[in-house]
DNA sequence: ACCAAGTCTGGAACTTGTTCTAGATTAGCG
DNA sequence: CGCTAATCTAGAACAAGTTCCAGACTTGGT
């Protein structure tokens, strides 16, 4: 919690150009089986076979399952954060920006609903051991987030309104892919949530 | 979605005595193994063990481990609600007691963090077979919050800032939980998520 | 008291995530 | 080139959730 901004990630071996391709293969089987069936259908001696490569090294790469499908989810999120840039919301209010983003990241996932569970269910049962590679996807969304409001030094509020907006973004998610909310409704929570933006805004009508 | 509210499990049969008492013997071993170890401490065999009942009557009380805590959770948050009721918060507006409420459940998982551990990631790992109990949950849980907030005619809008505020009440749990969010943090993020309930006020001061 | 249906028990068996091992391959280096 | 350490492969082995089964026990109705 204290001063260790940059690096979560102190000692990345470099890897030679095989063991890229490795990674690559692996990180592509997981998210091809995962939009087949979801997380179940993630299997680890499946992904191995497609990747072409054996168990144990599957296993040297990414520690577990979950570490497996977190990085399947950092990728996607790279994917994401770059097209978003290419294609800013076109939104005039902050609060209306990230909840356009928001959404457009939803319709996204609506498109793999399967690749979606698989991702979302593994980020929120990650425990203590995958914490570091759960925070780099948190930090990818905060600065997707902030990318959409177009913050560059959010304040202390500014970033709680934020981090509630993420923990919306994630719980919706699961009420949908688990099916006990509709698509509207994630909508609505979404654009609920967003308007705690304008209430941390810096500007006019403070009076508390 | 529609109109089905009532009873969520339409065919309860009437249990005999004696099944009912095996189903909170299981219930509290269940309780009691996660108080020890978080989730993976509750292991079929031996909440089987504990109760003093076959493996294969575990699984047709509950069909799996996660039904089993999910009905842990279930049986915890009664009494929480029981107690709420009791020594209801003394806040003097709509989100401060809603916010003194979470906090106290929130300082009562942390005396069982194990438990929380086991029941919270047991709820948002849920997959669609176990949504008509994670449902009942999510209305218990809502119940607390308009118990709060002293409604008992919520309208739509303010229904959806209780649902953000679930939300955000669930996923600052987990981040608790994995370890990447401290107490304090929890805290500033329920906070920060009950001012909504101010927004959604239907009173004055409102001019979109 | 007796029967049929349903329930419970003990235990084996199966599935999938994870670990381990012995031997082949590869990479870096003199 | 030839050596050494690291990496990779194939496959066995282990752990825990889940399923299945044969036989014993309960329950409810007659």
């Amino acid at each position: 919690m204290t001063a260790e901004a940059k690096a979560a990630v102190p000692a990345a071996p470099p890897l030679t150009e095989r063991q890229e391709a490795r990674r690559r293969r692996i990180l592509h089987a997981s998210a091809q089986l995962a939009s087949r069936g979801g997380f179940d259908a993630v299997q680890m001696r499946e992904v191995a076979e497609a990747a072409g490569v054996a168990l144990g090294t599957l296993y040297r790469y990414f520690p577990s399952k979950i570490h497996l499908l977190v990085a399947t989810m950092q990728d996607q999120l790279q994917h994401l954060h770059g097209t978003l840039r290419k294609h800013p919301p076109s939104g005039t209010g902050s609060a209306e920006r990230v909840a356009e983003t928001l959404m457009r990241a939803f319709r996204a996932l609506q498109r793999e609903p399967h690749l979606a569970d698989a991702m979302v269910r593994a980020l929120t049962f990650a425990d203590r051991s995958v914490s570091p590679e759960v925070d780099t996807v948190s930090r990818q969304t905060t600065a997707i987030i902030l990318d959409a409001m177009g913050l560059d030094h959010p304040t202390p509020e500014q970033l709680s309104a934020v981090r509630v907006i993420e923990h919306t973004w994630h719980s919706a998610l699961i009420t949908w892919l688990s099916g006990r909310a509709s698509i509207a409704q994630v909508k609505i929570d979404i654009e609920t949530v967003c308007r705690l933006i304008d209430l941390t805004a810096p500007a006019r009508d403070q009076r508390a």
